[in-house]
DNA sequence: CTCCTTATGAGAGTGTTGTCTCACGACGAG
DNA sequence: CTCGTCGTGAGACAACACTCTCATAAGGAG
């Protein structure tokens, strides 16, 4: 399942092998249980892990940090995530394509997204920690203006990272899905939709000279 | 503080007055605690009502529905707030105003719309039954083109809607603030900034042309 | 193999969201 | 004024998120 970072050079010291072995018992627990769809609470990781409680804690102060790394590692990179794109010079082509990447991986694992979204909402802190898969995923799909847009007008790029930070994201999935009522389906579609429109716009704002 | 329905036709029967001063009793306590921006749960709730807990569920099943009803007597109502621009024909600055007036009455009541998302966003059933606030806003702010855009292309007059969705809305805030790193009235500036960029896009469309 | 460090388990305890039962007591109807 | 309904309070209960303590046992070092 998950290997140990570097088996060789920090295990050395005492029963590092040991810690390494329950952290990862405890990760692949929660991993398993986040696929399999289930709930994810401090209770069940710990019987899926054969961990007690307290065990479980001692790795991962809390659930939202637990919640965090696992959905790390399952999460496929970024820049994995768009590499079929990497020919793609449009900014909004390559802006819409990584969005509906997103918000469907974000699908794969909505129990999970909504639990963590739940745990760091009421904690601006918390929130902090969650992994940034939108920013990165912003940043190389707007690479391609690395060298012009971002350049010319680095106010407007930074308000158009702004904008998409808002769509391309699991909380716009699920403001179309519960409040609007979209399918899953169609609440891809409008945001990916948002997002390229936002591109565009912010591309040509010719439109009114 | 909260006056009955009507005190004069329902309240006829049996103990129905003892049962709505209960109700408002326990309401009129969330919003003292909203308000007084400390923590809003249920005990807490009781305590402040003078009123057992179990009294407390018996009057809202949970906390959301609790909340929920407690914030819509709390906020001032879409039509009232943008009496101020009712002149204005222009639904991009129409947008942008009802953008600005929604977050900032959400930052008035930060904590306790916190939590309703966090209660709400485990479970895509709850979440509709929350305040409506923004489509009812949306509506407002767009009614200029219901006899025009709306008609010509329902489509993406309805396209828009959802864009809007997304962004005027508290989760947008809270994304822009937590994880974006930005300052409450920096937030406010950007959401504000992206409605109008999507809506002025919705109207000129002929920019590619 | 022995000793000792230390990871671990077990349990109690706190605070929260709820649910359920039962007895009290106040209010209204007669 | 008495009777009975019904709102209410109190408390037990379960689940989850933690925190803390203490005893056990597994691991490595000598």
């Amino acid at each position: 399942m998950t290997l140990p970072a570097d088996p060789s050079s920090p295990a050395r010291t005492g029963r590092a092998n040991q810690k390494e072995r329950t952290r990862s018992a405890i990760l692949d627990a929660t991993r398993e249980l986040i696929k399999s769809g289930g709930a994810v609470n401090m209770p069940a990781v710990a019987r899926a892990a054969l961990v007690s409680d307290a065990t479980a804690y001692r790795y991962f102060p809390d659930l939202l940090s637990l919640l965090r790394e696992a959905l790390a590692g399952i999460l496929p990179s970024p820049v994995d995530a768009l590499k079929p794109i990497a020919h793609v010079g449009d900014p909004v082509e390559r802006i819409g394509y990584a969005t509906r990447w997103l918000l469907r991986s974000v699908l794969g694992f909505e129990g999970a997204v909504r639990a963590m979204i739940s745990a760091s909402i009421t904690d601006s802190q918390a929130a902090a920690s969650r992994p940034g898969q939108r920013f990165a995923l912003i940043d190389q799909a707007l690479a391609p203006l690395n060298e012009s847009f971002a350049k010319t007008d680095p106010k407007a790029f930074a308000q158009l990272k702004r904008d998409l930070a808002v769509v391309v994201s699991a909380e716009a999935l699920f403001t179309l899905m519960d409040l609007c009522g979209l399918t899953p389906k169609a609440a891809v579609a409008s945001a990916v939709h948002t997002a390229k429109t936002l591109t565009a716009a912010a591309l040509k704002p010719a439109a009114e000279a």
